[in-house]
DNA sequence: TAAGTGTATTATATCACTTAATACACTTAA
DNA sequence: TTAAGTGTATTAAGTGATATAATACACTTA
């Protein structure tokens, strides 16, 4: 439970990963979930790289790919702020949601499952809401 | 479709992954599945590492995963050979399954999205034979 | 004007991965 | 016995991604 909260977010980080793309992940996954409201900003470059103890370079590197997503909008001076353009997000959240069912069901056919196994399998595993 | 063939195993190799990891990986699927019959011999160090053109090092680390995981035995001066032990294969073969089916559930959770939603999303998407 | 933003640059360090070149122990077949 | 083919180990080197550090600049706001 190494998990830092700054700025209504939520970030663990560890070392299985590079940092900046779990800071990234888990800014966009807040985004797409919802949990940080639209048009709302998010801590400065120096302020995140402060709490999360990395190097500020690092968070910029992910606030540079959440901009290159339209996720965030950036404004020089005042800080970074997520987008007000709802359907963006909904695209993205989509996008990534397809291509986590891809890369699964390419995993899952490679060791040999089909269909009916699959989807037996995530109703065991079901431990998801809804 | 950069496919290799060798000795009834086929390979493709890019650069988005450790070359080791895309051997290990491969070779391991081909077990799984059974394309490759218990008992059988695979590819010498050397040979694999000629037919794919990478170095000997790095197709050894992947045999070794191999061995460790006990899908192969290897014996010195003869080569390496697939397990005869079936109940070992569906045992890997299960508990890669498992994670990753929880890799992806906890990807899709953290997209906000319910069981629902996955598996008409894996309904959709379904293009696994059976 | 001062403090806080994003941004860019240069330098350095570290680590994983890969290749290369050799060498050794073992097995098998000629 | 010998030669060829196995797995295995070692040492060295190069490369690229990642991360840090230090500094500077442009912009905005109070």
């Amino acid at each position: 439970m190494n998990e830092i909260r700054i700025g209504g977010l939520r970030f663990s980080l560890d070392l299985s990963q590079p940092l900046y793309e779990q800071v990234l992940e888990q800014v966009r996954s807040s985004i797409a979930k919802g949990e940080i409201a639209l048009g709302e900003k998010i801590p400065s470059v120096r302020e995140m790289a402060q709490a999360l103890k990395i190097n500020p370079n690092t968070v910029m590197r992910a606030y540079q790919e959440l901009e290159r997503e339209r996720l965030t909008e950036t404004r020089r001076g005042q800080g970074t702020f997520i987008t007000t353009d709802a359907a963006r997000v909904q695209e993205i959240r989509n996008k990534l949601a397809e291509q986590a069912v891809e890369q699964f069901l390419a995993k899952m056919e490679s060791l040999g499952f089909g269909l009916k196994d699959i989807e037996s399998m995530i109703r065991a595993k079901g431990g998801v809401s809804q």
